[in-house]
DNA sequence: CGGGACTTTGAGCAAATTCAACCATTGTGG
DNA sequence: CCACAATGGTTGAATTTGCTCAAAGTCCCG
């Protein structure tokens, strides 16, 4: 596993501020967050604050234990958080995309690291001027409020799949998932793209990549998944996907 | 697994309607949770608006995807939450204690079910009535954005366990969790008591009781810990817990 | 004292991991 | 433009961790 990102070089020269455009006015994610809300006037307003960041794949956005400067909303590609123990064992906690907040906490360090998957454009706020922003909008902590909460279902899904779901079972969780995930990464209803690596996902069920790659050729061969691609993955017969999901 | 509470009798007859008296000023998790910060005077209207509730072990107080009716705040005992398999499977998500929320959320259905794992004794708010608290006190808010995200930190690293850790390490976690878990359930700074069943410790670390069991006789064996009763256990050797735990 | 629930211990088993080899795709330099 | 190294993915065999099934021990409460 070689980590050799040049990041901080990298973060430099892709930074894009822009106190003066009105970019949020035009932000594809805007619909799909907190800035939905929000007039015209307001979203110009926003975007005196913000600027827009653009990270490779690879390229360290946060790390565990290290403070909270900024928040992110994710407005191109994915991010995948995770956790490390000290001999290298990794526990991805969940993968964000289009419209999703990184970095959001109201704690000083962050609980996770945070890497982009693929390229990724997001819009920093950074925390002070978030403070302030929180206070003139109250309906975004309302917002915010349910995200944790919608955050916290997700993540008493995931303890179930990662205590008492067999393999088998984890990686149709883990397909029904994506498959869910909106119509955002759907090519179509049956097609999914998978952006990040077999490691990636096996970190997310907490396998090994060996076991995910047996249980998906097991499923194509079962004719439950036809794989077009390697990152991308058809469901033939989702109804029984999901009986095995939820078993 | 028998399941045979007269729950909705129990409730009944212990439903204690409490609009007059002052129940609030004298609550002993009030400086534990989010009515610490409240005035003698507001003390005196939350007392109007809640009730206090006593449940006996084994009884359920909230079921997975049925309606959110109430609040509630543990002011005694131990809660379990958990989440089921259509087969049985089971999984603890968490314990609450006193000062904890249960039954939080924005949606309109439980995420997972609640049952009293001890006496329990808590103080419930009908939901209608709390929408208009926290208009009333927008502190309160804050407070429970904190408390999610406090949560969503926490679920973060039952997640990192489930998926990542050996059983002895698991074990280990779930002793120090329990050590760190204030000062409020334990006897003395290494004498700890654990009010859940072997059962519920096995569900709650994704193992089998049997594996809970010898892997609890080994730690024994090895002076890590003492078994002083079936649900007392004295921490021997923290460090090397705390070593075990995160490994 | 006896019955029931919970816990511990034991022996064999199975699911998933580890270790190792092989294959496919991609990008690089000669 | 092709050979070849590098990376990521798949497949196979052996191993191991934790599970299943079974029995015995312990605690509690009437």
């Amino acid at each position: 596993m070689v980590i050799d990102h040049d990041c901080h070089r990298e973060l430099e020269k892709t930074q894009q501020s822009s106190g003066t455009a009105g970019h949020c006015m035009r932000c594809g994610a805007r619909v799909l967050s907190v800035c939905g809300a929000m007039e015209p006037a307001d979203l110009q307003r926003l975007a005196e604050i913000s600027t827009t960041h653009i990270f490779q794949p690879h390229d360290t956005i946060t790390i565990e234990a290290e403070p909270v400067t900024a928040l992110y909303n994710i407005t191109v590609g994915t991010v995948k958080l995770f956790k490390l123990l000290s001999d290298g064992r990794r526990q991805i906690t969940g993968f964000l995309s289009v419209g999703d907040f990184l970095g959001l906490a109201l704690t000083d360090l962050h609980a996770y690291s945070a890497e982009a998957v693929t390229l990724v454009t997001a819009c920093r706020f950074e925390r002070p001027k978030l403070e302030s922003l929180l206070q003139t909008y109250p309906s975004m902590e309302r917002r915010l409020l349910e995200n944790a909460f919608h955050e916290l279902a997700a993540a008493q899904d995931q303890m179930m799949m990662l205590g008492r779901k067999t393999a088998r079972e984890r990686v149709a969780s883990f397909l029904i998932i994506q498959s869910d995930r909106g119509l955002r990464e759907k090519i179509s209803p049956t097609l999914l793209r998978l952006p990040m690596s077999r490691t990636d996902i096996a970190d997310y069920l907490g396998l090994t990549t060996e076991t995910v790659s047996r249980t998906i050729t097991a499923m194509r061969k079962e004719g439950l998944i036809e794989l077009v691609d390697m990152d991308k993955i058809r469901l033939l017969d989702l109804s029984s996907l999901k009986k095995i999901a939820s078993a």
